[in-house]
RNA sequence: GCGCCCGUAGCUCAGCUGGAUAGAGUGGCAGACUUCGAAUCUGUUGGUCGUAGGUUCGAAUCCUACCGGGCGCGCCA
């Protein structure tokens, strides 16, 4: 509908111009949009005012000249009208608002996507938290983000690969093997003084109980180089699986599990400073290798190889992005935690060094959250061994309810998640009333059946019956659902759905309480039927692309 | 000290990349089930958009300076 209008103006000002009466100048694009109230009419564009400035001429006579030129050959628009500075708002017909369910019904599961991506290889990576311990209601948000985010994408065209890389080379991974050593030394009734650094929580005394069931004494009669090593992998293995486990029953499932290590094994590191050396962007102080990050905007060089010879996880971020690059991504979406956001700068410095252009990324931040019981913060600290996790969030709230919750603000903004408060009002959380209107109508729908009514094509309505401005706002709104998602697609911004479907759910309960669906009227039940059945096809769509189901009963 | 994020109704938050009279939910108050599901609906209450300037036809949105809150500033990951 906005193109076809987008056209009509574009077309317009051609013939404007073509007249002379408006100067050949370059004219920037077309925006339309839909209006907040009715009184404005449908759509109204601020093409005049923009034009105004450039022309120097009154936006209200530029406003007129482009109303008098419009060709609305196919007879769609109205009534136009120029108001307010300069506005040019347009009166669709109301019947071509009708004809837009032929188009949703038609493309039933489909409706709502887009060729935006045109194919394009897109990797979003992230949760990517070390295998040192289960993951806790911090990664959730993250992990529902990056999820919808991939979801988004591959609706708008896009082909998208979900990744997670797990960091497991640095000191953590030895300290969690030393950990496990240590408690399963304690089982075995050895005294052991457990440091404060090591892993406190109880997850580590139950890895070294396992290990203790399957292998006895063994690595404790046979000590040698590789025993901390055996708990190390061990330990990693088995919570890496806790943690994939986790995020399935999150509704979470990764593409790839990209191991840190493999880049060392493939000299990944090794060859990445290699080439950051001939191109000119590191120097040497003593054994140290610092990187020119400040060449690229960073407000300090940043060290890639330490005093000790090992490289730094910095040099090995950067071969890893590189390693993206190479395996065909044209771009790259990093979700990480905003605590993370000072080092933004020095990513971008690193692909711009491996000769990426800045768009081959973007780094959605993602703020913590806080969790609470009762209003009361509850202390989380991996290492200390203090934390709710995410299986037992998912357990407790339930995988639609805290994913919905998840995905009610923008990323970048706090976020308490109350776990008392959750649970008690659960009946009351906003992703009920959405998924209640879905199983409203298929209520609705498992009605008329039983009256009867066979679920109508098309062809069978006629589509002048649906007149009321509730129906035509219904029509509307689910008229701008393909838009939305690329809106959502191109600001990665998840949440823009979860509003679209509180405000679409609530346009339909409205409607449910005033008007009656199925009744003795054929005509107008049949219509009807249609537009319902159209609204419940947008809110799975929409529900689908969130990762939260559409029930048919509740 | 420097950098990033946030500041919008009593509370929790939107505001579609600069548009017309700033919106939801929740809370308070008053109502609606003999009829397709009341996990719903209707009405009402509620604002110096942190403050002060600037940019222009037009600013919650962009720029600058302050105020207040969070985070970061390691040869940790």
């Amino acid at each position: 509908m906005k193109q076809k209008l987008i056209e009509l103006v574009k077309k317009s000002l051609d013939t404007c111009l073509e007249r002379g009466l408006l100067e050949k100048k370059d004219i920037p694009p077309i925006e339309i949009e839909a209006t907040k109230e009715d009184a404005h009419g449908d759509y109204a564009t601020n093409a005049a005012m923009v034009l105004a400035s450039l022309m120097k001429m009154n936006p209200r006579k530029i406003a007129s000249l482009i109303v008098e030129n419009i060709e609305d050959t196919e007879g769609r628009v109205e009534k136009v009208e120029i108001a307010g500075p300069g506005f040019i708002n347009f009166f669709m017909k109301d019947v071509l608002w009708v004809k837009l369910l032929a188009e949703v019904n038609g493309k039933d599961e489909k409706y709502g996507e887009s060729t935006l991506g045109e194919g394009r290889h897109v990797q979003v990576e992230f949760v990517s938290a070390n295998p040192t311990g289960p993951l806790h209601i911090g990664h959730a948000r993250g992990a529902v983000i990056g999820d919808v985010i991939a979801n988004i994408l591959t609706a708008c065209g896009f082909s998208v690969s979900k990744e997670y890389y797990i960091n497991d080379a640095g000191n953590q991974m030895n300290n969690l093997g030393k950990s496990v050593s240590l408690r399963y030394r304690e089982l075995l009734g050895e005294s052991v003084d457990y440091p404060a650094d090591c892993y406190q929580g109880q997850y580590i005394i139950d890895l070294a109980h396992e290990i203790v069931e399957k292998h006895g004494t063994y690595y404790k009669d046979n000590e040698s180089e590789g025993t901390v090593s055996f708990f190390t992998d061990y330990a990693a293995g088995s919570i890496l699986d806790g943690i994939k486990k986790d995020l399935e029953d999150f509704g979470v499932v990764f593409d790839c599990f990209f191991s840190e290590k493999t880049l060392y094994h493939d000299n990944g590191v090794e060859k990445l400073l290699r080439e950051l050396q001939e191109k000119g962007y590191v120097y040497h102080d003593g054994p140290t290798v610092w990187f020119k990050t400040t060449d690229f905007g960073d407000e300090k060089d940043r060290v890639v190889v330490r005093e000790n010879g090992e490289p730094t996880y910095f040099a090995a971020d950067i071969a890893y992005h590189k390693n993206k690059y190479e395996r065909g991504f044209d771009k790259v979406i990093d979700i990480w935690g905003a605590d993370h956001h000072g080092y933004v700068p020095r990513m971008y410095a690193g692909i711009q060094a491996i000769g990426k252009d800045k768009d081959a990324l973007d780094v959605v931040l993602v703020q913590l959250v806080s969790l609470l019981r009762d209003g009361k913060p509850v202390a989380m600290s991996t290492r200390a061994g203090e934390f709710v996790t995410l299986g037992e969030v998912v357990a407790e709230v339930g995988k639609d309810a805290s994913r919905y919750n998840f995905l009610m603000r923008r990323s970048h903004s706090h976020l308490d998640f109350d776990l008392e408060l959750a649970k008690r009002q659960s009946n009351e959380n906003p992703v009920y009333y959405v998924q209640y209107a879905h199983a409203r109508i298929s209520s609705i729908i498992r009605t008329a059946i039983e009256r009867g009514y066979a679920i109508p094509a098309y062809a069978d309505i006629d589509v002048t019956l649906l007149t009321l401005p509730e129906e035509l706002a219904l029509i509307r709104a689910i008229d701008r659902f393909p838009e939305l998602i690329e809106g959502s697609a191109i600001s990665l911004e998840p949440h823009r759905i979860t509003f679209f479907c509180n405000d679409l759910a609530s346009l339909f309960h409205s409607y449910y309480n005033k008007n009656r669906v199925v009744s003795d009227d054929e005509g107008l039940t049949k219509a009807r039927l249609f537009l319902v059945k159209c609204i419940g096809i947008v809110l799975r769509n929409a529900l689908r692309i969130l990762g939260v189901s559409a029930p048919e009963r509740m």
